[in-house]
DNA sequence: CCTCTGCTTGTAATCGATTACAGAAGTATA
DNA sequence: TATACTTCTGTAATCGATTACAAGCAGAGG
């Protein structure tokens, strides 16, 4: 049925080794051959069978990418970038869904583990990274994007997301705003603890008080960002100024803002986290932190191939991992 | 290094033959050796390379998706209906990203095709299909979703778009608009060719004129959304009620009509298509057309495993494309 | 004319799992 | 106990590509 390199050794007139060679460009082939063969190959419309090549090689062109949700800008911009990079270097990018589920995300593991990647990218769903660890014990290297984990070391790209909020939080002080609203994800993940770090250290230096009752935390959708900002604006004395340390959560917020406008509300701005293509009619916004999606996404494949390659270099002592933090900018609206 | 089914036979004492029967969950085996075997792949911590697995049965056990972006929640949530049914299943998804380009396209069904997918779910970027014939060449089953394509026959999930559009105009018409405009994608892609066609039969229907200033055609991105709006609004006599075929055309032009506010865009009313998470307050929005997404996903990767098992069946002929089209339905905000 | 070196190409083993076929072991019956 | 069936298990070929090793071949130098 399908074209083998034997039939297109048969047709050149070779052998079944010239073909290999030429289809992985050794050099030691005469240039008469090479294009005779190339002919042949594009003759008889042969396609390589992998599944044969990883069998012999132990590598698969594959490599496993793992998400928390699939609709999500932020992931999926950060997916593109992964493709991006990857594409080029002839890899194919298994996508799977953790679906917020730490029970998901081990089982997508194991799924990955089987189908032989040779690497895997994660952006961790959870804080919990012990059942990542099997990827090592099988050889395969992981690169993690986004959040760090607990229990588990591996390459990590990151946010500046400290700085990026003190540089928001600088901006809206040095405009003459002084008392601020927070609300953030789980404390759990990494990314909104330091969000909220450089939220309090900005205060802390221009000596703001941290106000107890205006910091909500909640996780990071649409909904907790509706009931918190409903919660901070049933406050005795609500902020006017509210650092909002995700969009989804930047998202529901506007929602309840426009759904019970007031007085009260009118006069509310916000600064946000994560530039997507909606930010600029949210309203309310005159602030965002924009992270480099794409440039992680990048980051995190370019990172991942070196490891791939040290690897299958040599297999001495593996070089420590690696931490990439990327800036992130400001956007005013 | 990696334990193999050889390992495995020889510390439970039996052939490769009998583990391979275990592995495979053969009903010849009698109980005593089936679970001596079982517990000797637990003691090693067996993993079986799916690559040679793949070269013999010549199935891998993966399915390709391919869509026109990533970043996109109408396509990702059909890529979780499909993950979602998948997964049960054991398959993996290898997702790949079509860029809105048919040369990324073709490039990516080499891809699949070279991977050795058992099927492919595409949703197409354009109206040429022609460059998906190497897929059933290859002997793999295809299964297109949200639009159909020229010089191809395959199964296809389709929603109903005609209808759709028509209950929408529908409503707003016996709520006594009596003028309408209309924001669309290309008239290349099916649905939106549809779309417009379900907006014509509710203008004729009520013997309602087509004004064919007041009728823009696009593509399917944001900007396009905002171009068109700021047309309409242009024209000597814009209309107060507006169609739009798109999400993201809905998402521009909701950002034109912001950005531009004026007694005249004051009161305009849209119609959209697709119920997003920020459908809700995009504003000027009085009712949506909502596809079922996520039942697409699912459906088309219900179809694609019979297609694959037929196949695996046996191959006498196969049966005829199959279309399935679901229905949509209405909200109000 | 012969040998040696260097460049190309071919032969054949190999990766790990599956499976047709054959053979062994077990059961039932006479 | 012998015979005829089942039922279970093993042997060995196979999938398609890669690659160590060997062999062929040309030209240089003696």
């Amino acid at each position: 049925m399908a074209v083998t390199v034997k039939n297109v050794a048969l047709h050149a007139g070779v052998s079944t080794a010239t073909v290999s060679r030429v289809l992985n460009d050794d050099p030691g082939i005469r240039p008469a051959t090479r294009s005779r063969v190339i002919e042949s190959i594009k003759i008889t419309g042969y396609r390589m069978n992998k599944a044969a090549r990883s069998l012999k090689t132990s590598r698969t062109g594959t490599v496993g990418l793992l998400v928390p949700e699939l609709v999500n800008d932020f992931f999926m911009t950060v997916a593109e970038g992964v493709e991006d990079i990857l594409r080029t270097e002839g890899y194919g990018v298994i996508l799977c869904n953790a679906n917020e589920d730490v029970r998901y995300e081990a089982d997508r593991i194991s799924l990955l583990i089987e189908q032989c990647v040779d690497g895997v990218i994660i952006i961790p769903t959870s804080s919990e990274g012990s059942h990542f660890s099997s990827l090592s014990d099988a050889g395969i290297p992981v690169v993690m994007v986004d959040r760090m984990v607990n229990g588990f070391k591996a390459d990590a790209v990151l946010a500046d997301n400290i700085n990026g909020a003190y540089s928001a939080m600088q901006n809206l002080i040095s405009t003459g705003c002084r008392r601020f609203g927070f609300i953030g994800g789980s404390q759990e993940l990494s990314n909104f603890r330091e969000r909220f770090e450089g939220f309090k250290r900005a205060l802390s230096d221009y000596g703001i008080p941290v106000e107890k009752d205006i910091i909500k935390f909640g996780n990071v959708h649409i909904d907790s960002g509706y009931n918190l900002m409903k919660e901070l604006m049933s406050e005795a004395n609500p902020p006017e100024n509210v650092f909002i340390a995700n969009y989804f959560l930047q998202v529901g917020a506007t929602k309840f803002l426009i759904e019970n406008s007031s007085a009260k509300t009118a006069s509310i701005h916000i600064a946000g986290f994560d530039d997507m293509s909606l930010s600029s009619i949210l309203g309310f916004s005159s602030i965002t932190v924009s992270q480099p999606m794409m440039e992680m996404g990048r980051k995190a494949a370019e990172m991942l191939l070196e490891r791939i390659e040290e690897q299958s270099a040599l297999a001495s002592a593996p070089p420590p991992p690696r931490l990439v933090r990327l800036k992130t900018t400001l956007i005013k609206h």
